[in-house]
DNA sequence: GAGAGTGTTGTAAC
DNA sequence: GGTTACAACACTCT
């Protein structure tokens, strides 16, 4: 499931290999995965060139060189963003390092070609993820709604404490919601919390501000690890060229339930909170 | 072989 | 508004 750290280390392959590049076809294998018009979007981008991509919360913007257009990108929770350098293309991937299965699969939904014949394909498994392409005004409307972006000169301790602190929700659904925190998912809300010591259903406005300023150190923490080894493969995610991210080996808790804390050799418990999968060490998480 | 579980996000309904 | 439930979909696991 790509997160903040996952699309951020997409975000950065991506852009080391695609930025001038011109596109030159666009093959659309599945128009519900186009919000708005895939003939738009054919006749948009064929013949342009990306200038940019940029990332906000788990959403990729592509910029483009000519009309006043961005192309958003959304992988959801099996999206993957594979880019094959013309000479695997061209060769059939008999290259080494080994470029995995082949491409286009039956999950390759959406193709982009680029003048040198390299490819990236847009594979989604269960078909959640999108492109669609807007204006800078439309652009600029959806990147309002999100929250705090880490990473970023905004996101800091007081503006962390200001946008948790008065809500009444669970933890859990605070850290989750994009409209509070930017970009973070199911894996690293857990992987905070149990860095905070914080169990993820208690209140947001009943935490202490030693807890509070335990978990904004842990958003910081956890991410820039994440993102360092990165990012986690669960099941689906994959990078740029189809490898995992090394994070996993990292969890603390996700998709641990049963197993011992890596702390105090407790069970760790999975419960529902906000309706998502949820696991904690009832010791270490009071 | 049926049914539950997986988790992102928008939307609907309380 | 806070909160919950659900749908979009397809695959794995029980």
């Amino acid at each position: 499931m790509p997160e903040l750290p996952e699309v951020e280390t997409i975000r950065q392959d991506l852009r080391a290999v695609l930025r001038k590049k011109k596109i030159t076809a666009v093959t659309v294998r599945k128009p519900r995965m186009v919000v708005g018009s895939p003939r738009k979007l054919v006749v948009t981008l064929r013949g342009n060139t990306i200038t940019e991509i940029d990332r906000r919360a788990k959403l990729l913007i592509f910029h483009l060189q000519r009309g006043d257009h961005f192309l958003l990108l959304h992988l959801k929770m099996t999206g993957q963003l594979i880019y094959r350098s013309p000479r695997t293309t061209i060769a059939g991937g008999h290259g080494w390092p080994p470029v995995g299965p082949d491409l286009p699969n039956k999950y390759s939904h959406l193709i982009i070609t680029f003048a040198d014949r390299g490819q990236l394909f847009f594979n989604d498994l269960r078909q959640f993820g999108y492109v669609e392409l807007v204006t800078r005004e439309h652009k600029e409307m959806i990147t309002k709604t999100y929250g705090i972006e880490p990473l970023t000169p905004e996101f800091t301790w007081p503006a962390f404490r200001e946008a948790v602190r008065p809500r009444t929700a669970p933890l859990k659904q605070v850290l989750l919601n994009q409209a509070v925190i930017a970009g973070l998912g199911n894996i690293y809300v857990d992987e905070v919390c149990f860095y905070a010591k914080v169990r993820p259903q208690r209140r947001a406005h009943r935490l202490t501000h030693a807890e509070l300023k335990q978990l904004y150190r842990g958003c910081n923490h956890i991410i820039q690890q994440a993102i360092k080894h990165r990012g986690t493969t669960f099941s689906d995610y994959r990078d740029t060229q189809g490898r995992r991210g090394n994070y996993w080996r990292r969890l603390k808790v996700y998709g641990r339930a049963g197993k011992p804390c890596r702390r105090c050799a407790t069970a760790l418990q999975k419960t529902m909170v906000a309706g998502r999968g949820t696991t904690y060490c009832p010791q270490c998480q009071p």
